[in-house]
DNA sequence: CTTCAGGGACCGG
DNA sequence: CCGGTCCCTGAA
């Protein structure tokens, strides 16, 4: 199947840190949620994937949003304008409420490299072997196998995260958390995960659930805060406050303002 | 070989 | 609110 797409780039959205649940073979990005979806963009109009209806691969990547009114509507100053026009082509995923919890624990003080890998080596742990495009594979782990099983995480060498995913995916196996409840109720189910603070809670509202006025601030993003919008939050130190006044500033988008910074200052540096 | 930081969260004070 | 501590990996 043809998708037409328009200032959008695959490869910059899907390592943009935002996702764990999709990963690259051979040029293309395969996705072991449920039915395998694979995508390859092949120019710049074009997106050729397969394994889920159009509707459904848009909603994954982020690509039913207005990205011209959003744009608009986060530009408040030249910073993020700059930083809109370097990491031009990004969208904000939409990876799902497990996929996303799951791999945002995985997160804590890691880089995406090690986070990769601590996916796939639980996918093999815990996954189901599947075959694409004659390659065998694993599926992304369950919430039901892990919590089953919690002793095998061991092996995955998780560190002092392995706790944490255990208490993840018992909470999930175990109450009815899914993604329509509304966001107040939501966010009580997620902080009462133990290992799910506000900065992972800020991650899946954003990346798993598409819930765009969400700003999540890890250590780069508080770089820039510092360095760009000192005038804005110098004088405040919670998470909470300052993180307040960054989603006032950037309003009901403010998601995207955090992965265009994102994105623009942790390629600067590196 | 050692040191250190990496998309934080928890706990105690 | 603040500071120490947590586990493991890969880079230096």
């Amino acid at each position: 199947m043809q998708i037409n797409i328009n200032n959008f780039s695959l490869d910059a959205t899907l390592s943009a840190g935002q996702t764990f649940s999709w990963f690259k073979l051979e040029g293309r990005w395969i996705r072991l949620v449920g039915n395998p979806i694979t995508a390859k963009q092949t120019d710049r109009n074009t997106l050729e994937a397969d394994g889920a209806g159009e509707k459904e691969i848009k909603r994954l990547l982020g690509l039913n949003d207005d990205i011209q009114r959003i744009n608009k509507e986060i530009s408040k100053d030249d910073f993020i304008s700059e930083a809109i026009r370097k990491s031009a082509g990004l969208r904000v995923v939409e990876d799902g409420l497990w996929p996303s919890t799951l791999g945002f624990i995985l997160s804590i003080q890691s880089n995406i490299n090690l986070i990769k890998k601590r996916v796939q080596t639980l996918s093999k742990i815990y996954g189901e072997e599947v075959e694409v495009n004659g390659k065998k594979l694993y599926t992304f782990p369950r919430a039901n196998s892990i919590s089953a099983r919690p002793d095998l995480t061991a092996e995955a060498r998780l560190g002092f995260r392995s706790k944490f995913v255990i208490a993840a995916a018992k909470h999930f196996s175990e109450t009815n958390i899914n993604e329509e409840i509304e966001d107040e109720e939501l966010v009580k189910h997620l902080l009462s995960i133990h290992g799910v603070g506000p900065k992972v809670l800020d991650c899946v509202m954003l990346y798993g659930l598409h819930r765009l006025s969400y700003f999540p601030m890890d250590v780069w993003i508080e770089r820039a805060l510092k360095e760009k919008y000192s005038n804005m939050v110098g004088g405040l130190k919670s998470y909470r406050a300052i993180n307040e006044k960054m989603r006032e500033y950037f309003g009901e988008f403010a998601g995207y303002a955090q992965l265009y910074i994102y994105d623009s200052f942790r390629k600067k540096t590196s």
